[in-house]
This record gives structure tokens, sequence and C-alpha cells, in this order.
DNA sequence: CCTCATTCCTGCGGGC
DNA sequence: TGCCCGCAGGAATGAG
């Protein structure tokens, strides 16, 4: 699942392959792929057409594209989303939602989404930071993100520690995997509660996360081709790295106690028993 | 304001 | 064989 290093991959690809290129047509071809931009699909294919793309940004999961106009396109992936280059001729995918034309007759851009849980939007004069993705955090990996501010927020917090770090107006960017993987460093369990958590031990839960983060971005960074913006999470570069995610009854790699998953959230967890022991007092799941 | 459950969606794999 | 169900899960939304 796309999480902040899948998309930060994705960012780097579309950098190098649509900066500088005009926009010809848009074609939506699933409305609910644009669900979120208010105006609708017909909107959002005008409203494009003719533009220049002058960068690609990210804050934590969120993409977007600012334009030649001051606007720009918003992105999220969702859970199954790709942003893909594709030779005008290439087949359609079975789940292409949105295709871009260029003026140059270079690679289209294919926004293919099976889940559909992803989408694309317009910002009207949203070049510098979308109105629409104002209330997301800073993520851990940009150089204004406030290390000390996210401590006291996170210890003001009255949940738990693993709610928290999915919690993308605290900081933003982390999904299920990585929290998962941060909390193993961490040898904290998700279930503990953050206004229980000392000040250094904030700190040093902000160091994993970073650094999981930064060694997954450099194994994404690797691993894409020309034409193909990799954001394949499923195909997984970074599998053979995690620690506990989808290990399941694998010994840990630490102390060797196989790894136990548990019901969080209509989802799991994955933790180790034993490095990673349950919060007196909380409920099994 | 704060916290949390619900809901959206589709392909896959396990069980019967 | 074929059907059903659970599972994967980010984030908007509304309830309390």
């Amino acid at each position: 699942m796309p999480e902040l290093p899948e998309v930060e991959t994705v960012r780097q690809g579309l950098a190098q392959w649509v900066v500088g290129r005009r926009i010809t047509t848009v074609e939506v071809r699933h409305p609910r792929a644009v669900r979120r931009h208010a105006p609708g699909g017909a909107h959002f294919a005008d409203v494009l057409a003719g533009r220049t793309v002058t960068g690609v940004r990210r804050r934590g999961k969120y993409l977007w594209l600012p334009l030649d106009s001051g606007d720009a396109v918003i992105g999220h992936l969702g859970m199954s989303g790709q942003l893909l280059l594709q030779p005008a001729d290439a087949a359609d995918e079975l789940h292409l939602r949105v295709r871009f034309r260029f003026a140059d007759d270079g690679p289209e851009l294919r926004f293919v989404d099976q889940r559909t849980f992803g989408g694309l939007s317009v910002s009207a004069g949203g070049a510098e930071l979308p109105a629409e993705i104002a209330h997301i955090a800073r993520d851990p990996m940009d150089p204004e993100f406030s290390d000390d501010g996210f401590v006291a927020a996170l210890r003001r917090r009255r949940t738990e520690i693993k709610r928290a770090l999915l919690d993308q107006t605290l900081i933003s960017g982390v999904g299920n995997i990585y929290a998962d993987e941060a909390l193993w460093r961490a040898r904290l369990h998700g279930a503990r509660p953050t206004d229980a958590l000392t000040g250094p031990a904030a700190l040093r839960l902000l160091g994993h996360v970073r650094d999981v983060l930064g060694e997954a971005i450099k194994q994404g960074g690797t691993s894409f081709d020309e034409l193909y913006v990799n954001v394949n999470g499923e195909s997984g570069y970074f599998d053979r790295s995690l620690n506990a995610y989808g290990r399941e009854g694998e010994p840990c790699p630490r102390c060797g106690a196989p790894i136990r998953r548990e019901a969080f959230m209509n989802r799991s967890s994955y933790s180790c028993p034993r490095c990673q022991p349950r919060p007196r007092g909380s409920l099994r799941g």
C-alpha cells in the first residue's frame, strides 16, 4: 500500500517525466476517480487543458502538481492507485481511470486504480499548498517538521500510540506498514497510551519513524525504470526489510519469539510479543 | 474541540 | 466446481 516512501518514489518519477510538459487533453474514464473535484469531471478536464506542469510536490501521502495557471492537480493513491507513464499506443489498463495527453506527443500520464480509494482533483490557486490538504500535517521528512512540536502534540493526545501515528493531522505519511515497523524498532506496543509516553521515548519513536521511512525511500529510489513510475506497494521492494508487518508466526529478528497479529481498527497489527509487551490493562484484540 | 466507528471499493484466497 | 466471506486499508464523515 502506498505510504510516504512509495508516494515519494512516484513524486521523483513524475518530476523526471512530466515537469515542463503542456497538457493537451484529459480524459476522465471513471467519475469516482475525480469525486473530490466538486465541479465535476468535465470541469476537471477543461481546466487542465493547455496548462503546463511546473513541478511535483508531496506532503505525506498526497502529491500535487503545480501548474502555470497557479492551480494544482492534487493526487492521492489510496490503496491501489498508480500514476504511470505509458506510450500513447499502449493498451489501456483494466483499471485506467484518468488519462493525460501532452502537447509533445510523448508518453501519457495515466491514473490507474483498482479499488478507487484514490483520486485526483484540481485545487484552484493551490500551486504552493492546496487548501484541500492544508489540514494534513507536515511529514517527518519535511525540513520544517518540528520534532518538539510533534512530541508535545503527541503527548497531549488521549489515545493509543499507533492510532496517533496513523493520524495524518498529527504526522503525515505513516500508514499501517510503517507504523508497525517503527513501533517494532522502538520496542513499543501500539496500544500504549500516548499521554504516558515520556518526551525522550516519543523522540526515539519519531527517530525510528524517520529512519524506516528514509530507508524505504532509498530502496524505492533504486527500483523504478524509465517510463514506468513505480507505485506498486504490493510488489514489495521493501518487503525483505520488514521485521514485523505481515510476518505472523515468523521469528522476531531480534529475539526469536513468533510475531503476533492482532485485530486493530478493522485491519491488523503485527508486533513481537516479547519485545513489545501489551501495556497493562489494555484489552486484547 | 476531541476521539472514534463507519463507509467507500474490488480482487484474491481460503473454506465448505 | 463454485459460491461466500473475510481481508487488504487511507481518509472523509458524522456521531457522541
